[in-house]
DNA sequence: TATTTATATAATGATTTCTTTATTAAATGA
DNA sequence: TCATTTAATAAAGAAATCATTATATAAATA
């Protein structure tokens, strides 16, 4: 999983109405209009929130005729969770993303001239004075 | 722990940069100024995000000096986590901010004129037309 | 077929968030 | 003391987010 794939599960789980509809859907799937008479919130305020949890992964939608039977996937956030801790304790040369920031971490820790700030003398090899 | 203070915590997570920080933190412990060198982000940029995720409660920082030496608390993180999923899997009726939705649900899932839409019915006591 | 129902989408405005550029403050060192 | 280092904070503008109102779509029903 990739930073962004995070960056959409967690900023779809920071916002209080997407909580509540959440916390709904973890009793049974609901169709949007019990959500709207549970919640006492506008039809489209819900809806645009489901939207952005169906694209984040957190729930499934089934039609049924008209409506929108939406399921909250409870084993996708569990996953998730994981997958973040994971990330937290994996190695930085693993992660092909943070390939630079590898690079510059190695020297931090490596070479006395740029580790710089940690010994209180940041002068010369400071990257904001480089070209 | 309240719905507000999951949505400092995911909120805290749901951003790019702010991933970024905390995966470094999760090597180890740095210093603001390690955090530019590394990540080749501006000092005010970092230490924003940085009081972000300290009002989350996911780094603490300890002065030294000048300089600010921040910490990830990968436990707070974890049992975060295990609190949602704890939140998802409660009863509706032991939570005290959920007291209305509570009753509404009991609600739509006894009565058969409430629970309108799931029958294809809504009609008459949709609380859009009441009051 | 015309109307109603259920939901999605669009448009708008208000608020929030994010980054940059200053500025401030506190500790260090010449 | 005066300059430098490290980090926090403030101000400002751009972009994203959220809720509302309005509209669109598609299925169900009269």
């Amino acid at each position: 999983m990739n930073l962004n794939n995070y960056v959409k599960i967690f900023k779809a789980l920071g916002e209080p109405t997407r909580l509540k509809i959440l916390k709904l859907l973890s009793i049974r799937p609901m169709f949007v209009c019990e959500l709207e008479s549970v919640l006492h919130m506008s039809q489209p305020r819900i809806s645009q929130h489901l939207r952005t949890m169906k694209e984040a992964g957190l729930v499934t939608e089934k039609k049924d005729a008209q409506r929108t039977f939406y399921s909250l996937q409870i084993d996708y956030l569990d996953e998730s969770f994981n997958n973040l801790i994971t990330f937290f304790h994996a190695d930085l040369a693993d992660l092909p993303q943070f390939k630079e920031e590898h690079l510059r971490l190695k020297q931090l820790d490596s070479d006395a001239d740029v580790s710089a700030c940690k010994e209180g003398k940041m002068r010369v090899l400071n990257w904001r004075r480089e070209a």
